[in-house]
DNA sequence: CCTAAGTGGAGTGATTTCCTCCGCTTATCT
DNA sequence: AGATAAGCGGAGGAAATCACTCCACTTAGG
C-alpha cells in the first residue's frame, strides 16, 4: 500500500526508516491526544521535519490509513499464528485473547473506526485483512465447540467482542498483570463447564460480516460490531 | 458543588434547567468528539447561547469537573443501591456489573481521568464518592466470597477493573444486547465453580486506594487502576 | 565523486476558538 | 399586575492554532 507511487520505485533506505518512525509516532500521539494532533507534533515526535511528513503522507487521512493498516495487520498475525501454532482450538483461542491485550490501541481504535469503515467499503486491502481475522476467529470458535471445550451458546461475534474490548482498552490504564487477570476471567467464563445460559442469541459470523457492510451511522449508534 | 456561588443563593429555576442541559450536552459531545469540542458547539447542542455557558462555567475545566462529578455520582448510586436492594452479595455484584454497562462514558472516562485525578487530590467531594464506590465494591466482594459464591482468588480490584472496562467502552460501539452477553460471560468467570487459578495475586482494596494517591504519570503509564 | 532522492523548518495565509459586552427577556416576589 | 433582579443570546474582535509550500542544503547509493 505505498500510496500513489509509480510501481517499481522503492523508497530509499533512510526514507523508509523515516516513514516508519512517522507512523509509529502517529500511532502513539493519535492514541494519547486524539486524531487531531497537529501534524507538526507528529513530525517532531518522529524526529523529522514537517516537510518530510507531508511528502510521505499528503494529508492526515493518508497517515490515518497507514496507522489503521498497521494495527489491523498485527491483529491478523496474532489470530493466524495462534491458529497455526497451537495444538488445539481452545488453546488457540486463549492465546489469541491473551495476545489481544498487547495491541491495546485504546481509544484510538474507537476514533479510527469511522475512518476505517470508509476504507473497508472502498475495498482497500484492509478489507482482506479483516476477512482473514474473521475467518480465523470463526474457525477457532467452531473447532473449540466441536471439541467441547468452548461453551455452546457462544458465537464468533462474542469472541470478537471480547477481543475488541481488550484492544480498545487504553494501555495507559490497567497494568499488564491486571489485564492478564481479566482475560483469564473471561476465558473461565467461556469454558464449556461455565455457568448458566447467556441472554439473547450467540453473535454469529454473519453478524460480524454484516457489520462491515453497514453504513456508518454518525451518532445513531446502535447494535454494531466494531473492530480496529 | 456549585462552583463559587455566594452560599445561600439558589439558581433560578430556568437557569438551573439550562445548567443541566449544558452538562448533558457536554457529556455527549465530549464523548463523541473529544474533550476539545468548541464550547460554542456545546452551547448550540444544549440550545443555549455561548454567553449562558460561559456565565455558568467560567472555563472548560469547570465544565469538565461537572461532567466528571455527574458520572461518578451515577456510578456510586449504582453500587450502593445494588448493595442495599439485593438480597445477597452475589446478586448485588451481578447487578452492579450489569448496570455498569449503562454508564458507558467510553473514551471520555479515559480522557477525563487525568483531570479527575487532579481533583481527587484536591479533595473535592469527588474524593468521597470515590471512596464510597470502593467501599461498596469491597463489601460485595468480601461477602460474596464468604457466601462461597464468588471465587476466592479475586480481589475487589479485579471487580473494579471489570467494571471499568465496561464503563470505558464507548456506547456507540457494541449494542446493548451484545454488551449484556459480555457481562454474563464475565460473571460466569467469576463464579466460585469456575476454571483454574488466575495468574498473579488478587487486586486488593488497597491497590485500589493506593491508586488514588499516586501521581499521574503523563505517559509513563504502568500499573494503574483507574475509574471514571 | 556525482546526482537524484531526500530533508528540514521558517513563513504565510486561512481557519478556528475564545470570551466579552450589552440590549432584551423572563422568573419570582409582593 | 408590576417591579426588578436574574438570566439570556449571539455579534464580533483579538488571539491562537494549523496546514501546507518552498527551496537551499544534505546524503544514499551506484
Amino acid at each position: 500500500m505505498e500510496s500513489h507511487r509509480p510501481a517499481g520505485t522503492e523508497l530509499r533506505a533512510d526514507a523508509r526508516r523515516n516513514r516508519d518512525l512517522i507512523v509509529a509516532a502517529a500511532q502513539k500521539l493519535f492514541l494519547e491526544q486524539g486524531l487531531d494532533v497537529p501534524l507538526e507534533e507528529v513530525a517532531r515526535r518522529a524526529g523529522v521535519g514537517v516537510g518530510t511528513l507531508y511528502r510521505r503522507f499528503p494529508d492526515r487521512d493518508a497517515l490515518l490509513r497507514a496507522v489503521s493498516e498497521e494495527g489491523l495487520r498485527r491483529l491478523m498475525d496474532l489470530a493466524e499464528t495462534a491458529l497455526r501454532e497451537e495444538p488445539d482450538a481452545w488453546h488457540a483461542l486463549c492465546r489469541f485473547l491473551r495476545a489481544s491485550v498487547e495491541i491495546r490501541l485504546g481509544a484510538l481504535s474507537a476514533k479510527l473506526e469511522p475512518h476505517l469503515h470508509q476504507r473497508l467499503r472502498a475495498g482497500a486491502d484492509l478489507h482482506e485483512m479483516r476477512q482473514r481475522v474473521i475467518a480465523a476467529v470463526l474457525r477457532m470458535t467452531e473447532r473449540a465447540q466441536a471439541d467441547g471445550t468452548l461453551r455452546g451458546d457462544i458465537g464468533p461475534g462474542d469472541i470478537a467482542l471480547l477481543m475488541t474490548l481488550n484492544v480498545y482498552t487504553p494501555p495507559s490504564m490497567p497494568g499488564e498483570q491486571a489485564m492478564a487477570r481479566v482475560v483469564e476471567i473471561m476465558l473461565s467464563g467461556l469454558r464449556a463447564d461455565s455457568g448458566r445460559a447467556l441472554p439473547g442469541a450467540p453473535l454469529t459470523g454473519d453478524d460480524l460480516r454484516r457489520y462491515t457492510a453497514v453504513e456508518h451511522p454518525s451518532d445513531a449508534g446502535d447494535e454494531r460490531l466494531p473492530d480496529p
